[in-house]
DNA sequence: TTGCGTGCAAAGGTTTTGCATGGCA
DNA sequence: TGCCATGCAAAACCTTTGCACGCAA
């Protein structure tokens, strides 16, 4: 278990740049490996795989599971970011886009589900599913 | 697409009935399966998919992503329910037992998303992640 | 030198698809 | 009869695992 992390490799710095660079964005595997495959870099998807699970592990990446067939979202949270409220995300059923949600009525909601229901919300783990905007504008369906 | 729908055959019927027997818990397409096959009636695997995926579509049945390597879960929400306000599902992620949550503050959170953020949420599809009462009390992890 | 990290290939498991057959309306 | 539904097998897909080699400490 605690055998992991020790080394400080190429691969894992490489990804972890990258993965600043697109901080506030959601990507998957696919999108690492294919980045470092096109620069010509060469980082395994194995490697980024097990190096995102270990980000994970170490809370500078959030995995979000947003569909059953989909793969994986990894976002990059700085460790500045830790304190300062809760991100919701949203899924458009219709379009797929992925809000982020920045909001203090949510945390609220949050306080109250904890309060009343006894239910501890994991802001990292729940999606909320719906239709965005747009979609919601051009009729139902 | 409207042209799904229109047969009512012998597995679909099988396959809800099944469903409203086990109503109130959460199923995978290979308990439905399984479940049949062990009968020996005859539903094959990928009709238990496709009929699943209409009853979600139809909002019969709610589907619950669980985790990125699971099999998804399944749940029937009888029809009789579909009127009485919204009614969320909270899924502990320790103990796995899913909670039903009908409150009026979470129709509130509901416009709330919908007038500041222009996203329409769709309670039917959207399942809370988190810790419920007794496992959070447990300790963190 | 030690043993973790890497990366290829292969396996694993879930879900989807192609296509011929069967069954509802 | 027309057309949708079924079901088998195969494919597609994401992710994990086995294993030999490379590299950080």
């Amino acid at each position: 278990m605690n055998s992991k992390g020790k080394y400080k490799t190429k691969q894992r710095e490489d990804i972890v740049e990258y993965l600043k660079t697109v901080s506030g964005e959601h990507i998957t595997v696919s999108d690492v490996y294919e980045y470092f495959r096109s620069k010509g870099a060469s980082v395994g998807q194995t490697t980024v795989y097990r190096q995102l699970e270990r980000l994970v592990d170490e809370g500078l990446v959030t995995k979000y599971i947003v569909d059953a067939n989909s793969p994986a979202c990894f976002e990059y949270m700085p460790p500045e970011s830790h304190g300062k409220g809760n991100c919701f995300h949203c899924k458009c059923e219709k379009c797929g886009k992925l809000i982020h949600l920045h909001c203090e009525e949510m945390d609220e909601m949050m306080s109250h589900m904890k309060l009343e229901h006894g239910f501890v919300l994991d802001p990292k783990r729940t999606v909320f599913f719906g239709l965005c905007d747009e979609c919601a504008g051009e009729g139902k369906q």
